[in-house]
DNA sequence: TTTGTAAATGAATTAACACTCATTTTTTGA
DNA sequence: TCAAAAAATGAGTGTTAATTCATTTACAAA
């Protein structure tokens, strides 16, 4: 196997990407994914182990991108709230400008069992985001100190994810970033009246 | 195939539920379901057509036994704010007890490309409850005017699949329904400190 | 231009597994 | 008790697709 990374192998996590996003894992073939990427079959093997491993390296390829921008993203924040709000805006803008991205890891990635431990790593750090964000408002006051942040962290990803399952079940048709702040308004606001 | 469903066609779906919870539908084998079942390989298929019918059958069977429950739960709650807290309640109480099923939901079901038409019937008959809520809230007084109800609809069930998610991914160690009033408690308050 | 090395190819191999069907077992009712 | 029908069996079949590897092509240095 080859180390470095060269063109031909983003190509192949390319072509990858394009055809889990339409077929799914399972009933993509290596054989399909070469002819996207423009390679012969065996050419795949010079890079990846296995096809585990193309699904593997995509999903870190991906993510290692993604967390830096949301890192920077949070860093930027002046505040809890704006902090919470970047973040939120950055995580639907990268999912809405990689749709194939945005399909793999709302699908595949919850289902591969391989690549699970991997995952809930992956899913710790978004975690790992939010409850700095969340510590960071209770000590400034804007947030409730009365919160149980270990609830408050999977309610608001599972909102978000919510929101852009839905966007991909309606094959990404609408604007996928401006549901950032309608959604930041019902995490602060609630649904009651008052 | 035969046409009734005796009591083998259910120890064939139950074989199935144990099997693809524990492997994913792709890695299970007809062998595998047939032995956890106590049948042949030759009799699954006097039930079923196929591996994808067996699934597909299971989710049928599974979802009309939990909306029969659901609808029951927001009928007996009294006004909307006990609807929604009746309904997430039963939302989780059921996956909690049946352990295979929220498995199988949380992870094949969006996954099974071939039952995803089917699949968005079902998530649609559970947004729909909570757009009658909703509504009913807005009628009421007791929820804010300005919702915007098809993103609070998402944002509702995407945060209790998200903390389903989280539990299966811990080993569902710990008590599922008793999320459900925090829960609740955030949807109608928010995070924020007022 | 030649030659040695690295990269790429794709036909051939092989294993897995969904599904079939000839045979056996069980049930029914006369 | 028996024979016809229904249900169940599981070994065998055929297909699909991941992976390998002998061969070819591209490239770099001499």
């Amino acid at each position: 196997m080859l180390k470095e990374k060269n063109e031909k192998y983003y190509s192949i996590l390319d072509g990858a990407g394009a055809v889990f996003s339409r077929l799914g894992f399972y009933k993509s073939t290596i054989s399909q994914i070469a002819a996207e990427a423009g390679v012969a079959d065996g050419t795949i093997y010079l890079y990846f182990k296995n096809k585990d491993d193309i699904l593997y390296q995509f999903i870190r390829f991906k993510t290692g991108i993604v967390f830096e921008k949301m890192r920077r993203a949070v860093n930027e924040g002046d505040g809890a709230e704006a902090k919470l709000r970047n973040l939120i805006r950055c995580h639907l803008r990268e999912f809405e400008n990689d749709i194939n991205m945005a399909v793999i890891f709302q699908t595949e990635v919850r289902y591969i069992r391989t690549i699970q431990s991997e995952m809930k790593d992956i899913s710790k750090i978004y975690l790992d985001f939010l409850t700095e964000i969340l510590e960071l408002g209770q000590m400034e006051g804007c947030m409730r100190q009365d919160l149980f942040i270990g609830l408050v962290k999977r309610f608001v990803l599972g909102a978000v994810e919510g929101v852009i399952n839905t966007w991909v079940a309606a094959d990404c048709k609408y604007n996928l970033e401006s549901m950032a702040d309608p959604l930041m308004e019902l995490y602060l606001n609630g649904i009651r009246k008052r």
